[in-house]
DNA sequence: ACAATAAAAGACATGTTTATCTTTAATTAA
DNA sequence: TTAATTAAAGATAAACATGTCTTTTATTGT
């Protein structure tokens, strides 16, 4: 469904979120290794989230690393997928028109619709806190061996 | 949602099903102009489906072009998927972890299964010749400019 | 100031995707 | 058998994705 970029962020995000504070700073070697990601990667990756978009804020130096605010992990998830600019699938039409509507629609637009509306709310109605908490309790899980 | 690739597969197998019959084929600069992707790299997608997998039939020569049969047209829109080797993003996880199952769910886990088994049953229930009937009805497009 | 630590930035490498163009092979009709 | 037509096959190329490694910058503690 997504890149493995995107997987990535979503993770380490995740990671951050449940493990980090501006108290307790995140170090990259743990994210990736946390979350079994290639670690430079991870850091081009986090560099990226922590731009413009304020998903993620870093701090250079000793006891530096990545953390979150509150207000950043209140955010919905549809906000990583935009930093990383994989949200726009979700206006996508199954078969690439770009002008795929109601009113012009493709053939799987009338079923497909039904669908994409619940991913759209999914992403947007769960915060990075939401199933970051469910991490911290040990109900599910970032990373699989 | 999908790759280009997969993308013009779909329209071009949907226009193929529509136009075309044994009798009338439909050749590779007709295919591409009516569903708007470049020619040669269309030609290639559809050589692939072709192939081993038997979704398309081609004959080269004069009056030669592609079709499908009645039985290749019943095929559920998977099987363009699984041709174009992109129906596993069906089987993963939002975020990517490899072994993501009931017992050790990633974070989207529980509200992700819901849709997607929604997607599989999309793909497996509509055929070809179910998407493709609609397109002639002039009810919906493979093309919009 | 200096040394240590950590992220940021940049250069580089490899593979895949998305194409385009040319040549070859298959088929038909004259 | 020759010319025309059409898909198949192959070579090439640009852009992007994924990843590694090195150097620079920021920050901290001594």
């Amino acid at each position: 469904m997504f890149s493995k970029s995107t997987e990535y962020a979503l993770r380490a995000t995740l990671y951050i979120a449940q493990k980090g504070s501006e108290e307790k700073k995140i170090g990259i070697g743990e994210v990736a290794k946390a979350i079994g990601s290639p670690q430079s990667f991870t850091a081009k990756i986090l560099q990226s989230l922590t731009k413009d978009n304020k998903i993620i804020c870093s701090i250079s130096g000793p006891h530096g690393g990545f953390y979150m605010t509150d207000k950043a992990k209140k955010l919905p998830v549809r906000s990583i997928l935009e930093a990383m600019g994989e949200d726009e699938f979700l206006d996508k039409c199954v078969l690439g028109l770009d002008k795929c509507s109601e009113s012009k629609p493709c053939p799987m637009h009338s079923k497909y619709k039904i669908i994409k509306k619940q991913l759209i709310g999914l992403f947007e109605t769960e915060t990075i806190l939401n199933l970051a908490s469910n991490i911290k309790a040990g109900e599910v899980f970032i990373k699989l061996k």
